[in-house]
RNA sequence: GGGGGCGUAGCUCAGCUGGUUAGAGCGCUUGCUCGACAAGCAAGAGGUCACUGGUUCGACUCCAGUCGUCCCCACCA
């Protein structure tokens, strides 16, 4: 047997220990197993990342329902993987190529550059799977997965190519959101929102010549009100509301740019808003959403004046080529001069960013894929509804499907080199688009040879490939084995801020795949942050790398920390001393099994133990009963997801039930001389033990299977099974000894009173810790419930030198500190110390508050209303709450009046 | 403009479908080298559960409103 080191440390073993797991394939699932699957699949990290704290809370408690299910019998797959990060990944490797070399991507031109991006994947792209070992996953790294493998790819063009030909993506020009840093097309929800200072400008668009005395009110032309003074030079038009009386008259005639000379149109449209502004807007069609509606419902040009580099174009005039913003500068003054600028208000303006930049997205038009979504959202909009789709918090459904139900066309192209190339090509001759699974070798349109195709140059974002990853990654499109036993996926875990992004397009993609949800669960957490409450980031400082926590606590450690710090859905802050205080629990598990082991120590090599003939004790009666009681709340727990009530229950359990109270109760018959005696204990710690470790190795790993190891255990521990579980390849050990667990609680339960009793007594009274007292234990006739074991362990848990248990008031010490207890009171006499003006005292203080609460329950009792309508147990649990509050009270009084005399 | 979260001990938070004398960790006070553990043990102090109403026999728990705070969605010149 091997010896456990004085003092836990983690560096000690988690990295042999997980060398162990994955050497042996513990992690490993295959198909085709007659056990029920559990399958999730990991969301794929970015190749580009670093492990934070977000992954190592998601991870972690993706690996808490993978061992948990694992050792209940089921065939768990975790499968893991990466994204490719189309834009984030091309942007990083970018800035890098010219940090280095001084060069553009544009320099290296397309081939070249991917070949530098796939030789960074391969050097950087395995890091973060790397560093997911260090937290103790258990995934199936044999099946390790990344988004632009053969198969994946296959499944993306297949997914593409499908949407086409049911009319599902088309190529449209339209209002798109440009990065113009990075130089590409963003969806909705790759733009983020921010509230930025800013200016709306009032400039007066002047009547055109010979256009005058149209109105009263009117004669100085139109005031229109903007932030954007840059994009005048594309105005086309502007719009006012058709019941807006101050405009009526000028419906129908035109004003004059300013500066600019170019006469526009007044128009008449619901979209402009009487209350705002003036009442008027200018309409720019081609750098506006709302304006490009408007421009398309009068049949409106749409000139552009800013480019996708994000400077002025010819349309400015003299300001081609400018910067959008120093263009505003210099444009603003001049209509200044001119005389048009009317007035300006400080407001706060709406930006979009790019969530890859933080560059301010430019609205534009242009021609880009999409994909047509109120189709697909419909299924996906049911799977909630019936129930086949279920969130954890359920709140987040709602989130969902309100998503689902204001659903727009999916921008799905993006002008970058790496990533999925989209799969269509252009005919030079017939000028058609031919959308295929494979390069076409003629023009399918008009038969024109291979010279005249060619592909498209856009990529897919990344999201498209990502969306098919529950499926994709198990073989789709063929009809694999995988498929078949691991599809659908059990639970989906992540955090809420990719619901959108990514598990809504997961849900659709599956319904219109696989023709079903991709998981029947999604496991929502919220995000960690610092210990500032902020979000964790570089600018702020405030990130924590949690290799390094491992590095200092253990993984496990760590672990625990998230676990139990997140309740589910809510955002938790980040604290180094509660990673302290696991450390310190792993500690403390650590010296438990190393006393369990030290007392083995002399029976080495009689492993397995029996319990021999030996009978059980109330102690073990009652930890044999409750560790398979709180076995079941923690499974129940986990059922419902609630993975801190489960961990909370564990430790509970180990720390206060089995450390505190069960080994030192075992301490008496391991010293003894009874050899029969000697060995039930044993195997009752061993028992216990090896339970409390199942139930402890989901959330902690490591430490337990190195305990386990030790303990000489058969096999190992992440192959063993779940107290209670599907799998009964190991019976729980503790079948044949589950007699009278209730009464045996009842029995330690008051064990522990009058023990918890007596150490208060004398830490109030001062006593000297060595210096043992005497107790008198005044028990109810019928509530003879301490054995003389059990009252041996008062002697020892308590440093009392004798125990009298009397029935008869008469035998009342004088001169003693008591306490009320259930049944039971207990009296210490120590004429020296007891301090009876304080004793008489605290006593008052009990009665009184005894007084209160039985006039409250009888108050309540005495309600029939209560009575009446409330369940039967409650009341009856009611009633003995009073009879125990007025018994103890009636002792109370006793004691008193003994006092007085 | 919609939608949602949160407000419980000095700090960080648990308290699920209403019935507990309202809990934990950290911190604090006091005392402990007694044969697993000072990364420990024991005993304590500390809360009118944001506020106001309502439903109920009964509300920290459900409902409405108020205040504070955070977040998400939305094309406001």
């Amino acid at each position: 047997m091997k010896e456990l080191a004085k003092t836990y440390d983690p560096k000690d073993f988690e990295q042999r220990i997980y060398e162990s797991w994955e050497k042996d394939g513990d992690f490993h699932q295959e198909a085709g197993t007659d056990k029920p699957p559990f399958t999730i699949v990991m969301p794929p990290p970015n190749i580009t990342g670093q492990l934070h704290m977000g992954h190592a809370l998601d991870q972690t408690l993706q690996d808490v329902l993978t061992r948990w299910r694992r050792m209940q019998g089921y065939a768990a797959l975790w499968l893991p993987g990466t994204d490719h990060a189309s834009i984030a990944t091309e942007v990083r490797v970018a800035e890098e190529l010219f940090e280095k070399e001084g060069k553009t991507k544009e320099d290296l031109g397309r081939d070249a550059f991917l070949e530098r991006v796939w030789q960074w994947k391969e050097v950087y792209g395995g890091r973060i799977t790397e560093q997911a070992r260090r937290l103790g996953d258990s995934c199936d790294w044999e099946r390790e997965r990344f988004t632009m493998d053969a198969g994946l790819n296959k499944a993306v063009v297949e997914f593409f190519v499908r949407l086409y030909e049911k009319g599902l993506i088309y190529r449209g020009n339209r209002m798109i959101s440009w990065c113009p840093q990075c130089g590409t097309s963003l969806s909705d929800a790759e733009v983020e929102h921010e509230d930025a200072e800013g200016l709306y400008w009032y400039f007066r668009y002047p009547l055109a010549p010979g256009q005058e005395g149209v109105g009263s009110n009117n004669q100085n032309g139109i005031v229109v009100a903007t932030s954007r003074p840059e994009t005048m030079f594309a105005d086309v038009a502007v719009a006012v509301h058709p019941d807006d009386d101050r405009y009526r008259d000028l419906v129908g005639k035109k004003v004059v740019l300013p500066i600019v000379g170019r006469e526009i149109p007044v128009v008449a449209d619901p979209y402009p808003d009487p209350e705002k502004g003036t009442g008027a807007v200018k309409i720019t069609p081609a750098h506006d959403p709302n304006d490009f509606e408007v421009g398309e419902r009068h049949g409106l040009a749409k000139p552009v004046c800013i480019g996708f580099d994000a400077k002025m174009t010819a349309e400015a005039g003299q300001y081609e080529g400018m910067d959008r913003y120093a263009c505003r500068d210099a444009w603003v003054a001049a209509l200044t001069d001119g005389g048009f600028l009317v007035k300006t208000e400080k407001v706060v303006i709406p930006t979009g960013t790019c969530y890859r930049c933080d560059c301010v997205v430019e609205p534009m038009l242009s021609d880009q894929w999409f994909v047509k979504m109120k189709p697909l959202a419909e299924p996906a909009i049911r799977a909630l509804q019936t129930g086949d789709l279920k969130f954890v918090p359920e709140r987040f459904g709602k989130t969902y499907l309100h998503w689902m139900e204001e659903i727009r066309d999916w921008c799905i192209s993006r002008q970058l080199w790496w990533g999925h190339r989209i799969p269509a090509w252009y005919c030079d001759s017939c000028g058609k688009v031919i959308v295929a699974r494979e390069a076409p070798t003629v023009c399918t349109k008009c038969g024109a040879g291979e010279a005249s195709l060619r592909q498209d140059e856009d990529v897919l974002d990344t999201w498209f490939s990502s969306g098919l990853w529950p499926f994709s990654t198990l073989g789709w499109p063929e009809d694999t084995a995988d498929l078949r036993t691991f599809f659908p996926t059990s639970v989906l875990v992540t955090g809420y801020d990719i619901i959108f992004f990514w598990v809504a397009r997961m849900v659709v993609s599956g319904l219109e795949c696989m023709g079903a949800s991709p998981f029947s669960h999604v496991f929502i957490h919220g995000l960690v942050r610092g210990a500032d409450g902020q979000k964790m980031s570089k600018s702020l400082g405030n990130g924590v790398d949690p290799l390094e926590i491992v590095d200092k606590y253990g993984a496990d450690a760590l672990r625990f920390m998230l676990l139990h710090g997140s309740a589910a859905g809510g955002d938790m802050r980040w604290s180094e001393e509660s990673v302290v205080s696991a450390r310190n629990f792993a500690n403390k598990l650590w010296n438990a099994a190393r006393f369990v082991v030290m007392n083995l120590d002399s029976t080495r090599g009689a492993l397995p133990l029996t319990r021999g003939s030996g009978e059980p004790a109330d102690e073990d009666r009652w930890i044999l009963g409750l560790t398979a009681r709180v076995a079941g709340e923690v499974t129940d727990a986990l059922e419902k997801f609630e993975l801190s009530v489960a961990i909370e229950k564990v430790y509970d359990l180990i720390r206060d039930e089995y450390c505190d109270w069960y080994i030192e109760m075992a301490k008496a018959r391991l010293y003894g001389e009874d050899e029969a005696a000697k060995a039930t204990v044993r195997a009752v710690l061993v028992d216990v033990l090896s339970d409390l470790l199942r139930l402890l190795h989901p959330f902690m790993p490591f430490i337990t299977e190195e305990i386990w190891g030790v303990l000489g255990k058969d096999g190992k521990l992440i192959c063993d099974a779940w107290p209670g579980g599907l799998d009964s390849r190991v019976k729980p050990e503790n079948d044949n000894f589950s007699v009278d667990a209730a009464e045996a609680e009842a029995r330690i339960e008051a064990l522990k009173d009058v023990v918890r009793a007596v150490r208060n007594i004398r830490a109030e009274a001062g006593t000297a810790p060595g210096k043992k007292v005497p107790l008198v234990l005044r028990v109810d006739a019928a509530a003879g419930m301490l054995s003389e074991a059990l009252l041996g362990h008062v002697k020892s848990l308590a440093g009392v030198s004798e125990v009298t248990v009397i029935t008869d008031d008469a035998d009342v010490p004088k001169d003693a500190a008591s306490a009320i207890l259930k049944g039971m009171v207990a009296y210490v006499p120590l004429a020296d110390l007891v301090d009876l003006a304080a004793e008489r005292e605290k006593l008052l203080k009990e009665k009184e508050r005894l007084e209160k609460f039985s006039a409250q329950l009888a108050a309540k009792l005495a309600n029939e209303g209560f009575t009446a309508k409330a369940p039967p147990a409650v009341v009856e649990a009611e009633r003995a709450k009073l009879a125990n509050a007025e018994d103890a009270l009636a002792k109370t009084n006793e004691r008193l009046e003994a006092l007085q005399g």
